[in-house]
RNA sequence: GUCCCCAUCGUCUAGCCUGGUUAGGACACGGGCCUUUCGAGCCCGCGGCACGGGUUCAAAUCCCGUUGGGGACGCCA
């Protein structure tokens, strides 16, 4: 088996939906960990809540991490020699250490129901006092739990504080990678629930026996956790088994004003933001960057970096707001990045949900077509989607004249003229392509001594529809000279059709 | 309410441990240059140590308090 000091982290995921960025950012510290030290990451379905769980979500969770390129080392599909990775595989193993503590007096069984225990809270409410439960079932007499066992109620386990921790009295420590020693006071801890009256382990047991069993070596998890931190220490100790060490990071926040990241402040799905076009690079960089940093100077980093540089000790302890500028921006750069090629091939999934083109259709003759068109876009997306704002008008003539084109450009004395003249000249351009396109469009606007602007954006205008774009000689040249001529034609037919029919 | 965590530009952060910086960078924003548009690029600018007390010759940095925010207090995870 491995070396006992081999680093051994995992992420347990409930597979209740989909992928949250702030999990994907915890699963990608834990991974980055992992891979920095050398150790295995892990996953871990943690699906004990029958109720909420379903194979699709685990289906795309797993999806989302393959996506965002973090491999694990063990769990689901790929197995381990800890297994099963599925907790709700593993539910004699939760039985059997909780029986095992009942036995060794650490546990207990409690017949209270839902009912009596609400209506202790509601009293203890009432009063003002936290709620506690007060140990009512910690020393029923084998007689009284037969009676409730005749009653037909089933227990539920608690776990005897005192008995696991040894005494009423003392500070549980959690030293904390992040935040260093942070103490609780054991009486604040009442005998909580490690087992439901249904027989699945309550989250905070079946962690821990898992934890243990897996030989996790580091918990690097979501500071929401850190309250639930000294019962799991509780349950260790209970167990008489060594709690692994403990890294709790700055939760992803949705806005200024602190509050958790949710759906009220945008697409918390990771696989949104690959469908809207994001690369998984450009996802891993910037959720590195949410909460650690390297120094004061380094914004990219490709994941080999993050792999060499990553560590615990440069993670900050307040939280992070998820800022999509910064995201926007990082993931233009990655787009500037790619190889045209590359690039190309990202692209044509976004063209293909348009229906602007059929991959099968796409010979060699209109792939070196593509690439050109995508080389033309040039450093312009943002996203990988906005390939089809770009570009629709290379692959159909179904489009109008934006507003502003036909106000601004098209709409001015003489522009039907001028486009006449236009289509005449490229029609004699011999080859058809930019240098030459260029030359002849800039010759004839020194000729007529007009400003290039006033030539130029309605010559755009009238062949894309569009005021902004690629380049407009790569423009021509892209949409060969036949179908250039006959946007031209189709422009000044129809500023002539309205001004003869106003 | 109880316990716990956190606090540097709007945002991500460096600096804090080991007091002395014009408190640095990046995104966003504003302006300029370039340019056939947009984008990119380049230049400039705006903007911050939550507050109050200490300690010290000197505090973003150390200590205490206040305020603010957040998290946890479930047979959810």
């Amino acid at each position: 088996m491995g070396r006992t000091d081999e680093v051994r982290v995992r992420i347990a995921p409930a597979p209740t939906g989909h992928m949250h960025l702030g999990n994907a950012r915890t699963a990608l510290f834990n991974w980055l960990f992992a891979r920095h030290h050398g150790g295995k990451f892990i996953v871990r379905i943690d699906d004990t809540d029958l109720e909420r769980s379903s194979e699709e979500a685990v289906k795309a969770i797993l999806d989302a991490l393959r996506w965002l390129g973090m491999d694990w080392d063990e769990g689901p599909e790929v197995g381990g020699p800890y297994g099963p990775y599925i907790q709700s595989q593993r539910l004699d193993i939760y039985r059997e250490y909780a029986k095992k503590l009942v036995e060794g007096g650490k546990a207990y069984y409690c017949y209270c129901t839902k009912e009596e225990l609400d209506a202790m809270r509601e009293e203890a409410r009432k009063r003002g006092r936290p709620f506690k439960y007060p140990g009512k079932c910690r020393n029923l007499t084998p007689e009284e739990r037969e009676r409730f066992e005749r009653e037909g109620r089933r227990p539920t386990i608690r776990l005897n504080v005192e008995a696991a921790w040894g005494s009423r009295e003392g500070k549980i420590v959690v030293h904390d990678l992040v935040l260093g020693d942070v103490e609780f006071d054991v009486k604040e801890f009442d005998d909580f629930i490690i087992m439901k009256s249904n027989g699945m382990p309550v989250y905070n047991f079946a962690t821990v026996v898992d934890d243990y069993l897996m030989r996790i070596t580091h918990v690097i998890r979501a500071s929401e956790h850190l309250s639930n931190t000294p019962k799991q220490i509780l349950i260790y100790k209970a167990l008489g088994v060594e709690p692994p060490k403990f890294a709790h990071v700055p939760m992803v926040l949705g806005s200024s004003k602190g509050e958790k990241l949710s759906k009220r402040h945008g697409a918390v799905a990771v696989e949104w933001y690959r469908d809207q076009g994001y690369l998984p690079e450009a996802m891993i960089n910037f959720l590195a960057r949410l909460g650690w940093s390297y120094d004061d100077k380094e914004e990219i980093f490709t994941v080999e970096e993050l792999i060499e540089k990553f560590d615990l000790d440069r993670v900050g302890r307040s939280g992070s707001v998820f800022d999509i500028n910064k995201l926007n921006w990082l993931n233009k750069q990655y787009i500037m990045m790619m190889p045209l090629s590359k690039r190309t091939d990202a692209v044509i999934p976004f063209l293909e949900r348009a229906g602007l083109i059929k991959r099968e259709e796409i010979t060699p003759e209109k792939r070196r077509w593509l690439e050109k068109i995508v080389e033309a876009v040039g450093d312009r997306m943002t996203t990988l989607a906005d390939i089809v704002d770009y570009t629709y008008f290379f692959f159909t003539d179904e489009f109008e004249y934006s507003e502003e084109g036909l106000r601004k450009w098209l709409s001015k004395e003489g522009v039907p003229e001028m486009l006449e003249e236009v289509k005449e000249l490229l029609a004699g351009v011999e080859p058809f392509e930019r240098g030459e396109i260029e030359r002849a469009l800039r010759g004839y606007v020194e000729g007529k001594g007009l400003k290039a602007i006033r030539v130029f954006q309605p010559i755009r205008v009238a062949i894309t529809g569009k005021t902004v774009g690629p380049g407009l000689f790569e423009t021509i040249e892209l949409l060969g000279r036949e179908r250039t001529l006959g946007r031209l034609e189709r422009a000044i037919r129809f500023l002539k059709g309205r001004t003869e029919n106003p």
